[in-house]
DNA sequence: CATTAACGTTAAGAATGTGTTAAGAGATTG
DNA sequence: CAATCTCTTAACACATTCTTAACGTTAATG
């Protein structure tokens, strides 16, 4: 079965070019003029990958790759009539993978196209595990559950977030700049908040805090969860 | 320790706007003006990601493309004057990540190196364990542990990237400048501190310190791994 | 084999990193 | 709108790590 690949465009002359273009070069093709159609025929077809114009009328396409990303890393490759930096940096930022202006060749989208798909398939071995788990540590994403010794404990989300990332790379140090970047962003700067998050958490789900079974300090580098 | 981006641009006005640029946004920039000085460069440092000038002189971007991509997938983010679409798509096919065509914006560079460095954060999940192994020391680099015969050893973190720089480039000698360089930054001055890392390195995994094994000294020039 | 230069070793103080607490701002909820 | 929960920030104690300087040792040179 060929790849399928989600257009959603309003404008139809390229509606159309991309239809036969994408046909022609053996990708199924998953068309959508509006926002709300895209969202449903993604959420139904889970297409190998995304032709999003931005500049629809019904709605913000930013709003739909943060859509995409709070499920999964499906490629995202945009198509705008905006050229601004602006534009562009916070599409790419937003989590985009690429950012052609009109107009542009079809050779090239195709050629970025693949480049897209080929992250994407390298990624593809990747599956995500609902529930982890460290010794007496279970996390359930999901459901948002995190118990120790079969004991509920409760977290707020960014506490979530961290124990999360650090259980997801058990065993593998994270450093600081990585930790602050999945809770704060790119952006980030010195924060003095990592710390007291740990200690938090270390409160909450270690036995002895100031002996942690769980949570282990890198001096000079991050944090890592227990491996064993 | 910053992410490492090598960029290989002859243009000096270019060159040095980049180095700037990066720089200014935390990145360990690595410089070079030829094709043949970036292989150098690239097999020593391993950067996180690639700038390349395709237009270089002494030799054809497109064979530095190939010759990464037999190593593995290191992001690779082309910059040409080259326009064409012939070009780009030549460029994306043989394995480049993505091509920016002169004159660019520094905030779109930005931008793209971002989702770059996000793809290549996100590989890294998956890639085999990387660990370094001379004789009896081995090295687990992602989670920061060094072992002798067995036995954890305790490194502080610059005890850890000297020994790491050293392993990773096992039988070769590695000049003080060049490990000054990897540990105190591009600008270095004579420091004596290496030498007292090196002793204490040798404590924490030589048998016999004064009779060294693993590391050893290359008067008047630098250390360098034991190979065999 | 004396001289010089480079390297090894040690230890102490400076500098930096970490854990912890608490207060207050800000957001959320009933 | 009050009560509660969450996050940020600052302050401080404590621990670790880094730098520096001094001196001993080893290797190169003529």
């Amino acid at each position: 079965m060929n790849e399928k690949i989600l257009v959603i465009e309003d404008d139809s002359s390229i509606h159309n070019l991309l239809d036969i273009t994408l046909t022609h070069h053996d990708y199924d093709v998953l068309k959508s003029k509006t926002l709300k159609e895209g969202v449903a025929l993604f959420t139904l077809h889970r297409p190998a990958l995304v032709l999003l114009d931005l500049g629809l009328p019904d709605g913000d396409g930013l709003d739909f790759i943060q859509m995409v990303r709070t499920i999964d890393a499906t490629p995202i490759v945009v198509i705008s009539a905006r050229g601004q930096d602006k534009s562009k940096i916070q599409a790419l930022d937003m989590g985009a993978d690429d950012y052609l202006t009109k107009p542009f060749s079809t050779g090239e989208l195709l050629a970025r196209i693949r480049v897209s798909l080929r992250h994407q398939q390298r990624m593809s071995n990747l599956t995500e595990e609902s529930i982890l788990k460290v010794k007496e540590l279970e996390i359930d994403i999901e459901k948002h559950i995190v118990k120790v010794q079969d004991e509920l404990i409760k977290l707020t989300p960014i506490e979530f977030k961290l124990l999360t990332h650090l259980a997801r790379h058990a065993g593998k140090v994270l450093v600081h700049r990585e930790l602050i970047k999945e809770v704060w962003g790119e952006f980030y700067q010195e924060n003095h908040s990592l710390r007291v998050f740990m200690a938090n958490l270390r409160r909450k789900i270690e036995r002895d805090p100031s002996n942690p079974q769980y949570i282990l300090t890198e001096i000079g580098i991050g944090y890592k969860m227990s491996d064993e």
